[in-house]
RNA sequence: GGGCGGUUAGCUCAGCCGGUUAGAGCGCCUGCCUUACAAGCAGGAGGUCGCAGGUUCGAGCCCUGCACUGCCCA
């Protein structure tokens, strides 16, 4: 063992960030090879597709992290680990933002025309479409780079559109007259998901509908939306309303136009709302178009597609926006005094999710997949497929468990009340949707060729439809299509059948509905056609997209708010990471990352972490150093001794049995908390172990067993060199996963870039045994509780820092005299002897525990009135502690009730608290006695 | 309006589905440049667990109500 350099004082993170980051990369350590025939299962994570015009934010390093930590883990723990990256083509985003630069140009999409304009978007993400995943390789993510794929690549293209046909021919997509959400800038239809509702103080208006054939009566309805009365049909009220009894089945005149309209009734009107009369605008406004399709209603849209009015809404408000028309409808109605009351009325607005455009409820035809429907060919609707993945199944367990579990309830809750998904959007950036119209007969043919006459007549006068899918369309199909599909008819692929069901999915709430919900539905509704090696149909646990869904939480600023660009409080992950180094931020993230708990990102956490990060980078120096002079007193520890967690004989020194304990116990924890994604308990694990024991602890008192001097007993250093070698280099690989770089950097350097694998990454995690450490954990426990009472004596005492003082001490425990252990005392109290007595000296300034007495002995006297304080205090305590332990077990419901060890240990702590108190008070009562004052 | 979550130390959070005297990090106070580390070491202060009831031998944890707060859906 020779380490090769010597490592720089403080800890640089830029100076080997970049040269792992990048060799990861080169050296393709990540990449995953099918595995054929093997029954292992593999450890597949899809990633979410990071947004191509977006850069790395806050979020996506959380969820990077958590994930990355999984995966490597997993690979650790010998697994075939596959994590796969790839982007999708964001549709609305994608175009917007490539529009928006064609504005620039003083040009436009429709001025290039579709073919160009398509092309145009490709160049736009060759070039600049991939910041994210060059983010991700900068801060070490350990996906499968020759897996990476692009959601309009020629293979995914034609599974997407493989899907869309088979989804019609089965009768489930179907093309029709629908209200949508519309959004008047993006001038697409949007899903009910891609709109954000906020509330608004508005207005409610009444206005006043003249009855035909009754002078001066009118029957007054109440809106939010004036401008909308130009589209009405009809107003209804609710048929239980005696107030409009007598208007049923007249007819209104519609102010501002020349049509007449009827008085409907309809249950859904609510009479204490507004007037308890309602217009009804079918065109726009998806109650009103629920009420138009019950009575037979038309509808009669008055805005066109950038929610300009149109020539319906008649000459006087033809070509005015939206709200121009509202504007110059309130003022005609005025004056023609049929303007009402007007109240203030807050509302929710919906708004485009993307561009912030208030959404128009828009009349217009789309494409839709019918989620409740029962397919043609039979069986479960994709929605009663979506709700089976939470049942539990034969076998007891459910196909798909969700962390956290209350997820499992959202998720469910959202999957009863789903509607038919609208998949087409007015877009040119997208997989275009593969169907024809026809001239001549006006059919429809869906074809997975591009056809040259319609299916149904024949004829050539055929068009394909100009819209294309929604991007969520492509995205759900992803955890099939990303492993081949579709395959040869009945058949699999390699890839499907090595990965599918992926095992894990890591992702945000946000995209619950979006994307794991329809990747659930499209994933099991496709892959139940994979027919299984013997011709029948897989069972339903092994149809899902994935096993496991963990939600992680939203990083919000140090005060709790949400980032976002318009407060101009976005912490910008790669700053971060440059200042503090990525395996700090990662610390953070992980260390903070309880689940259902939003992550408040504290930059102050973050320098902390660093700091943790220089303190294993000196303790590495000092290691380092050791071996270096051990080589120079011709002592080598062989390195194949390294590798795995040590074992040390019973007859080892306390500290190298106590050390080795702790490591077993620690890494047994934090395989526990990964396995339940408890990545604050796992980092706090690893930060105490690291820190608090091996640091603090074990160092120090290795220190004394590194003796290179010519008389020194050889065998014992090189036995504690060896120790401290295996547990470092156990401790490094336990840290790996959280710390990276850092760990990559030293395990190279401790193996003196001969390491056995090439990466720490390829190395094996410690599992921790599970033997029982208890012993060794409790007498070094002991250790150090009288370590702590002599250096807290010293300070009581007024000793400076740097004198070495003779100590007297009373113990029960042998523990405490050995001869061994009185030298790890003397070094780390700073004492000059340990004097073991039966009685402790009369008038002593002492500490006591119900296992020993030390006092200091020293000739300065201490503060008589902060002793006298500290002291009731305590006794204070015990008392109180004495007190309720006495009420319980005299409680004869207690002691039959509570379970014995609850009242064995209750009884222990009596009995110490009776023994302390004794000493405590006389320690008080010394105190008044000899006590100068 | 419906649903879900939160309220524990100055701050950010744990507290393992009721069990001994409630923990951590950061911050704060005091003393130390002890040759791995001042991004450090050592010692310390700090909480009637949001409020009010209830269940229980036993409640931070379970139940009810209230207050405040956040999120989702309509």
């Amino acid at each position: 063992m020779r380490p090769r350099r010597e490592l720089p004082k403080a800890y640089d993170p830029a100076a080997i960030e970049e040269r792992w980051a990048a060799y990861w990369v080169e050296q393709r350590l990540f990449e995953v090879k099918t595995p054929v025939g093997s029954h292992e299962r593999a450890f597949t994570v899809l990633l979410p597709p990071p947004n191509v015009t977006g850069n790395l934010h806050m979020g996506h390093m959380f969820e990077h992290t958590e994930s990355d930590i999984l995966v490597r883990w997993h690979r650790m723990l010998g697994e075939t680990t596959l994590w796969l990256p790839g982007t999708d083509h964001a549709g609305i985003a994608t175009q917007m933002l490539v529009e928006r630069l064609l504005v620039s140009e003083s040009t436009s999409r429709q001025a290039l025309g579709r073919e160009a304009f398509v092309e145009r978007v490709r160049q736009w993400r060759r070039y600049y479409g991939g910041a994210i995943l060059a983010s991700m390789k900068r801060i070490g993510d350990t996906v499968d780079w020759s897996r990476e794929y692009y959601t309009m690549d020629d293979n995914l293209s034609v599974a997407v559109r493989e899907a869309f046909v088979r989804l019609y021919e089965d009768g489930l997509i179907y093309r029709g007259a629908y209200i949508v959400n519309w959004c008047p800038r993006c001038q697409t239809a949007i899903s009910d998901l891609e709109v954000t509702h906020e509330e608004q103080q508005g207005k409610l208006w009444e206005i006043r509908y003249p009855v035909v054939g009754a002078p001066g009566e009118f029957l007054t309805v109440a809106t939010t939306r004036p401008e909308t009365m130009l589209g009405d049909v009809a107003v209804a009220v609710n048929p239980l309303d005696e107030r409009y009894t007598h208007l049923h089945g007249k007819t209104l005149k519609l102010p501002l136009t020349d049509r007449e309209i009827p008085v409907i009734v309809d249950d859904w009107v609510k009479s204490d709302f507004g007037t308890g009369a309602v217009k009804v605008t079918p065109a726009h406004d998806p109650n009103d178009f629920a009420i138009g399709q019950r009575h037979n209603l038309p509808a009669i849209s008055v805005m066109d597609e950038a929610a300009h009015m149109t020539a319906e809404a008649g000459p006087a408000y033809s070509g005015l926006d939206r709200y121009d028309a509202r504007k110059k409808v309130l003022e005609d109605l005025d004056s023609q005094g049929l303007l009402g009351a007007v109240r203030d009325h807050v509302n929710a607005i919906g708004k485009c999710a993307r561009c912030q455009a208030i959404v128009e409820p828009r009349l217009s035809t789309q494409w839709f997949v019918a989620v409740n429907k029962t397919p043609n060919k039979g069986g479960d609707s994709m929605a009663e497929m979506a709700r089976k993945v939470a049942q539990p199944d034969a076998s007891g367990k459910k196909p798909i468990r969700f962390t956290p579990e209350n997820y499992e309830k959202i998720y469910l809750e959202w999957m009863n009340n789903i509607y038919d998904w609208c998949i087409s959007r007015q877009l040119w950036w997208g997989h275009r949707i593969p169907a024809w119209h026809c001239a001549d007969c006006k059919q429809i043919t869906v074809a997975r060729q591009d056809p040259t006459h319609c299916a149904h007549c024949g004829s050539d006068q055929i068009t394909q439809e100009t819209d294309v899918l929604d991007t969520w369309f492509s995205s759900g199909l992803l955890p099939i299509t990303v492993f081949g599909w579709p395959p040869p008819p009945r058949q699999s692929t390699p890839d499907l059948d090595a990965f599918y069901p992926t095992s894990l999915l890591v992702t945000g709430f946000d995209i619950l509905f979006f994307w794991v919900a329809r990747m659930i539905m499209l994933g099991c509704y496709f892959s139940q056609d994979i027919l299984m090696p013997n011709g029948s149909r897989p069972p339903f646990r092994e149809s899902v997209p994935f096993r496991e869904v963990y939600i992680h939480a939203l990083v919000r600023d140090a005060d709790r708010q949400k980032m976002s660009k318009t407060k101009g409080n976005v912490i910008d992950p790669v700053t971060i990471v440059e200042k503090y180094g990525t395996d700090a931020v990662r610390f953070t993230l992980a260390s903070m990352a309880s689940p259902g708990t939003d992550i408040a990102f504290s930059e102050a956490r973050t320098e902390g972490y660093r700091a943790f990060a220089n303190k294993i980078w000196n303790a590495a120096r000092f290691i380092f150093m050791n071996v270096e002079r051990a080589r120079e007193a011709g002592i080598e520890v062989n390195s194949s001794l390294l590798g795995q967690t040590p074992t040390v004989p019973g007859s080892a020194p306390l500290e190298a049995r106590w050390i080795v304990a702790r490591l077993n116990s620690v890494a047994a924890a934090v395989n526990v908390a990964l396995a339940a994604y408890r990545f604050d308990e796992a980092a706090n694990l690893v930060y105490q172990f690291f820190w608090g024991d091996f640091c603090d602890w074990y160092l120090e008192i290795v220190k004394l067993r590194l003796d290179f001097a010519d008389s020194a007993n050889k065998p014992a250093t090189k036995f504690a060199l060896t120790t401290l070698l295996q547990t470092f280099e156990s401790a490094l690989r336990l840290l790996s996963p959280f710390m990276p770089f850092l760990t990559e950097e030293l395990w190279h350097a401790l193996y003196d870039d001969q390491p056995p694998a090439k990466s720490i990454a390829l190395a094996r995690y410690p599992l921790g045994a599970a033997h029982n450490n208890d012993k060794f954990e409790a007498d070094f426990a002991l250790l150090q509780e009288l370590i702590v009472s002599v250096r807290a004596l010293r300070k009581d005492l007024g000793v400076e820092e740097k004198a070495l003082v003779p100590i007297r001490i009373r113990a029960l425990s042998d523990v405490l005299a050995f001869e061994e252990n009185s030298k790890i005392i003397q070094r780390l109290a700073r004492v000059s002897g340990v004097e073991s007595v039966s009685t402790m000296p009369e008038g002593a300034v002492i500490r006591s525990t119900p296992q020993f007495d030390v006092t200091v002995i020293y000739e300065k006297t201490i503060d008589v009135a902060a002793e006298r304080e500290r002291l009731s205090k305590e006794l204070e305590k015990q008392e109180k502690g004495l007190a309720s332990a006495e009420r319980q077990l005299s409680n004869p419901a207690f002691l039959e009730k509570a379970p014995p060890h609850v009242v064995e240990g209750l009884r222990k702590m009596e009995a110490d608290t009776r023994l302390l108190i004794e000493k405590t008070r006389k320690a008080l009562a010394d105190l008044t006695q000899e006590g100068p004052g």
